[in-house]
DNA sequence: GCAGGTCGTTGACTAGAGTCAATAAATCTT
DNA sequence: AAGATTTATTGACTCTAGTCAACGACCTGC
């Protein structure tokens, strides 16, 4: 399926009943608190994205789901995934590894969140994505790492 | 399993190779920085409680599992569930959900840090489970909200 | 080129959590 | 019950992020 840039894949409102594999491309996963976007996600080819708590739980997104790019994904939605289980056992664990997978990922940045400093988030972050600091607006990155614009202009200006 | 009042379940630094289901009893899942215990979870009956990250990536563990009074659990060893993942198709299914269920703990978990003050996190929680706050000693309760004692009592102070 | 945006930086100030210290209250111990 | 220890509160001060405003750099389209 093909997506082109700023294309929203899921809406604020909208039950999410997919869960998408980059193939090419990124997203990021955001909702908007009184016009302000909070970035809670970005991702790229080889993840999975989705609300995954929307997809679980059936209770209208919060989030936006929108393209950074042109890109490519798969989707597989709710009710396949459900007949699936139930036709192929396999697929139960093809299930199970893509939320332990999910598991691990929010884990870490809640990790981040309760243990670090914004600049040692920020720090971090660099270490392990310099390439999305080139890729993404600086005001992005601050509202991903729970900061100010403002706040991330004087953390990199410190030495 | 019974254990007693304080016990460690599971230790910093070992490898976490069982999710248990607590009977009866309360836990505490925290970790030790430089002397200082900053506790991620509590758990109650009708939890699962395991080091998931440990548990599925092999890790040894950053945290501790401690009993917060004499409790009853059942654990699932980690080799005991892959030979039952891979001889009975349908246990693939209680994996699944486990992990689909601790994401979604996890989840609310990220929220509550990234757009909620301190404030918001203590009203939140003493809405949610006020039963908590009897239970547990208050800079048990201020090191979940992600603050220091002092901290938590000026919330507790302001009307 | 120029006008109008957006984005990033900088300054001055505010608000809230951390730190350190003193004290009060609650809870073990014996 | 008395003393000792732990836990909770309060005060004074510091530090960091937020807020608001100004400004410059860089775009874009006309």
């Amino acid at each position: 399926m093909n997506v082109t840039n700023k294309a929203q894949i899921l809406r604020q409102g909208e039950h999410c009943n997919f869960i998408a594999f980059i193939h090419e491309g990124s997203f990021r996963f955001y909702y908007d608190k009184d016009g302000e976007e909070k970035i809670i996600a970005f991702n790229f080819e080889g993840d999975f994205i989705t609300n995954y708590r929307s997809f679980l739980t059936g209770k209208p997104s919060d989030h936006f789901i929108e393209a950074m790019q042109d890109a490519v994904i798969y989707k597989i939605n709710l009710q396949e995934l459900n007949s699936l289980y139930d036709k192929h056992k396999n697929i139960e664990r093809l299930g199970r590894l893509i939320a332990e997978n999910l598991y691990l990922m929010v884990a870490s940045r809640l990790d981040s969140f309760m243990f670090q400093t914004p600049e040692e988030r920020y720090k971090a972050l660099i270490e392990r994505n310099s390439r999305l600091l080139q890729e993404v607006p600086q005001y992005m990155v601050a509202s991903y790492l729970g900061v100010k614009p403002e706040t991330l202009s004087r953390i990199r200006a410190r030495k």
